[in-house]
RNA sequence: GACUCCGUAGCUCAGCUGGUAGAGCAAAAGACUCUUAAUCUUUGGGUCGUGAGUUCGAUCCUCACCGGGGUCACCA
């Protein structure tokens, strides 16, 4: 690969750095005992602290002035200006660590570590006067710059998609909002955690590399298992193992689980998500929407100190109780056509008088399915549940209590997005076992998403598994719901490209 | 997978009804001991995504390919 003039001028710097005397990647440790946040927040001249702090950071711009200099750094929590001035990093005759060092040798983009004291300048900014600089890591490449005028505004803001996507790292370094999101993330992560763990459910980890990818019906990745001589399917759901626990005696258990679907990606699909998972024994979905409405008001509340999120255009409402209405109820409300008791055909027939696409191998609960996507979902805006489906496409279900033909399950609609689906799961082995069989008919009418039979799934269900209700909740939407992001790649730090060729 | 838009210096972008390119930042050299999009002087840096075609001549037109975005399809 040919290095650019800029990479050129790195490289002989770090090696004059070298003959300095100085490495530019050095081994020892650095003591911070100061962040930029926490000066900037915290730091009054009157108190006469922050006299003595030690600070370490990557320099994001500098303003020579020659025998004094400003300089900002940034660290993990922010950014902040250092006052350098040669005299007093170079308090003896030699002044190498200044004019040379500092001046020549040094670039944006390299990592340093200093000592001094926190001031204030003459115009007022809070700065870090430098008695003692060290490089901690010399950059040999260009860093994008973007720079911030009086007014606030950004100027050659690094927006380019791919850039950011690829090399994520540069897209922190120089958007730092883009960390923002990833703290938020990572704090919804911890109240669901926190929320689960007070109520003494237990968090566990189950196989990713299975023989029979079960729990959803979706396209699995293959892989093989060399010693066994077998294929393995990376896990699609982890709902069946789960379950297992559920039969071998733990009354509730959650695992955040990354699931792989080898199907197209969009702005909602990645290829690797993360989807929680909590089963709770002796619970039915009623008790799981309550649950959820619950959890989804705590979430916000943590993150915003309210249940109302920002969301696009619209504002979003996590406050309890949410909205609730039946898929059939639904259907019927939005375009106008009772399907509740029509058999495969006139559904068909119900499908592409809306113009919705169908294919020979579509069972009821397919057409349903497409009939709600295509026709109700974008209206469901405020968390809403949408209750009851039917028993075609959901073969985990157990069958409603009342209503026949129906199953105890509901999806969570938010932002015209599907968030969680839940359900009363089935337990009883005979019926389990009738539905997987449903699915091999799916299958062999060219289905290529229906479920497999799981026959130690099902043995496990012979033994007898507790009435038990469970929700999936994707954490991915969850995170772009909650971070107001419209593209799933924008809460993963590294969403699946195309391998880039060098 | 289909359609569509985009790909020009390290970064952000201009440009040309077709005559092989410009700016700002960044970089190099110099000046400057309170700057903050620092300023001032000087300078370097590009096989215009890749390949082919049309043309006397292509960064620009055509086609293919590569990569990305968007819409749709697929997909909980």
């Amino acid at each position: 690969m040919e290095l650019t003039e800029q990479e050129i001028f790195r490289r002989n710097a770090a090696e004059e750095i070298r003959k300095l005397g100085i490495d530019p990647y050095p081994a020892a440790q650095y003591e911070v005992n100061a962040n930029a946040a926490d000066i900037l927040a915290n730091f009054e001249r009157e108190k006469g602290d922050y006299q003595d702090i030690s600070i370490a950071g990557r320099i994001m711009g500098r303003r020579i002035m020659g025998n004094a200099s400003f300089a900002e750094i940034q660290d993990q929590t922010g950014r902040i200006q250092l006052y350098i001035k040669r005299d007093e990093i170079c308090p003896g005759d030699d002044k190498t660590i200044y004019n040379t060092l500092f001046k020549k040798l040094l670039d944006i983009g390299d990592i340093i570590g200093v000592k001094g004291y926190v001031f204030i300048t003459n115009t007022g900014t809070i700065s870090v006067h430098v008695t003692s600089l060290t490089l901690l890591c010399k950059s040999l490449r260009p860093l994008p710059v973007v720079k911030i005028d009086s007014e606030g505004k950004a100027h050659d803001v690094v927006s380019d998609p791919e850039l950011r996507y690829r090399q994520r790292y540069v897209d922190l370094i120089v958007n730092p909002q883009v960390k923002n999101v990833f703290k938020q993330r990572a704090q919804i992560i911890s109240s669901m955690r926190n929320f689960f763990n007070e109520r003494g459910y237990l968090e566990v980890e189950t196989p990713i590399l299975q023989s029979i990818p079960g729990g959803a019906t979706a396209k699995p990745f293959i892989t093989h298992h060399n010693a066994l001589d077998i294929p393995l399917y990376m896990r699609i759901a982890n709902e069946l193992y789960l379950k297992r626990l559920i039969v071998g005696g733990f009354d509730a258990v959650y695992e955040f689980a990354k699931d792989f679907r080898n199907e197209g990606m969009d702005r909602t699909h990645n290829p690797e998500f993360t989807q929680m998972e909590i089963y709770v024994a002796y619970k039915d979905y009623e008790w799981m929407m309550q649950m959820t409405e619950e959890l989804l008001e705590k979430i916000a509340i943590d993150l915003y100190g309210t249940s109302i999120v920002p969301c696009g255009d619209h504002t979003l409402d996590f406050k309890r109780p949410f909205q609730r209405i039946g898929i059939l109820d639904a259907i019927k409300e939005h375009t106008g056509d009772d399907v509740a008791n029509m058999d495969e055909d006139e559904l068909r027939k119900v499908c592409q008088k809306h113009n919705i696409h169908v294919e020979a191998s579509m069972g009821k609960g397919k057409l349903i399915d497409e009939l709600f996507s295509a026709k109700c979902e974008k209206h469901y805006v405020q968390p809403t549940f949408i209750m009851d489906y039917p028993v075609e496409m959901s073969p985990l279900t157990k069958k409603h209590r009342s209503k026949p033909g129906l199953v105890e399950r509901f999806e969570l609609m938010v932002n015209g997005k599907e968030l969680a689906n839940a359900y009363s799961e089935l337990n009883d082995p005979v019926e389990q076992r009738l539905r997987f069989e449903e699915q091999m008919k799916l299958a062999a009418r060219g289905d290529d998403e229906a479920m497999t039979i799981d026959n130690d799934f099902l043995r496990a269900l012979e033994y007898g598994m507790p009435p038990c209700s469970g929700i999936g909740i994707g954490i991915d939407r969850l995170a772009m719901l909650m971070t107001n992001n419209a593209s799933i790649q924008d809460v993963l730090f590294f969403p699946q490209m195309r391998p880039e060729t060098f």
